[in-house]
DNA sequence: ATGGTGGGTAGCCCA
């Protein structure tokens, strides 16, 4: 059994006794983190390790995005791809045990923007579509299976917002994203496993955005996140579980963890 | 229709 967990963490320094509780309470084997908001030289190394989770590989830059992926199993950094072709720490993929044989997992933050979805009046827009857009054209090459999971900032389905109708028109769910998500599926014919275990109209959301007086009461939430994989690494999922209870833990983030058992 | 909160970091950007 391999276990896999991604979270959005929003500030790795300032929530490492989130992480922390997350490691001691579910021991993934592997743990993506994505908007870790800190340089490379400033990741708390030490505390993971003391946690057990000995192997790190960190893409991080200055009080912005940054991703990081760490693991009680060796890794192996085999890409550090940057989609938006501006500098931005937004990508690393690894790969977990031996090296040519061993799972790849690509951590992935796709950019949240901006708040207008047009792409002549919001240039964030357009690079958030250019970048889904790259992101596809390396898809489309990939020659092994592959996991990729992250904060993808696109809610795909109906049943992964809190209302269809009215976010249509807000940032993450515009049916001109979620097109782009749909290019990216088919190039590769990623398997959402968010969605095979828990189908589709169900409730399903991973991200409650800070700007609510209840979160859990109005329950105003998306599926920013998610787990997709290559159809033979996806048909070896045992389980899939969001935890929603992080939501409500002390200074959270806004967005909770989402974890995948792998019988491999 | 609007503004609401949170994090990083230095006078705003990003989510």
């Amino acid at each position: 059994m391999v276990s896999v967990a991604s979270w959005n963490i929003n500030s790795v320094r300032l929530r490492m006794p989130l992480v922390e509780r997350l490691l001691d309470e579910e021991t993934p084997d592997v743990l993506c983190l994505q908007e870790i908001k800190c340089e490379e030289h400033l990741f708390p190394y030490e505390a993971f390790a003391r946690a057990g989770y000995q192997h790190m590989i960190v893409h991080g830059q200055k009080g912005y995005h940054g991703v990081a992926t760490v693991s009680r199993l060796p890794l192996r950094e085999v890409s550090r791809h940057d989609w938006q072709d501006n500098g931005e720490a937004r990508h690393v993929g690894v790969e977990v045990g031996g090296a040519g044989r061993g799972m790849i997992v690509e951590n992935v933050y796709i950019p949240a923007g901006g708040d207008i979805p047009d792409r002549t009046l919001n240039t964030k827009f357009g690079q958030k579509l250019d970048f889904v857009e790259r992101m596809t054209r390396w898809a489309d090459a990939l020659d092994r299976p592959t996991l990729i999971v992250g904060d993808f900032n696109i809610a795909p389905l109906e049943s992964d917002v809190w209302s269809h109708k009215q976010l249509l028109k807000v940032v993450s769910h515009t049916p001109v994203e979620v097109e782009a998500l749909t290019r990216f599926m088919d190039a590769h014919g990623w398997d959402d496993i968010g969605r095979r275990h828990i189908a589709a109209p169900q409730r399903y959301f991973s991200w409650w955005s800070y700007r609510s007086a209840d979160w859990k009461k109005n329950d105003r939430g998306r599926r920013l996140d998610h787990m997709w994989a290559s159809p033979e690494l996806a048909a070896q999922t045992v389980s899939h579980r969001v935890l929603e209870a992080a939501r409500a833990w002390e200074r959270p983030s806004d967005h909770v963890p989402l974890i995948t058992e792998f019988a491999l």
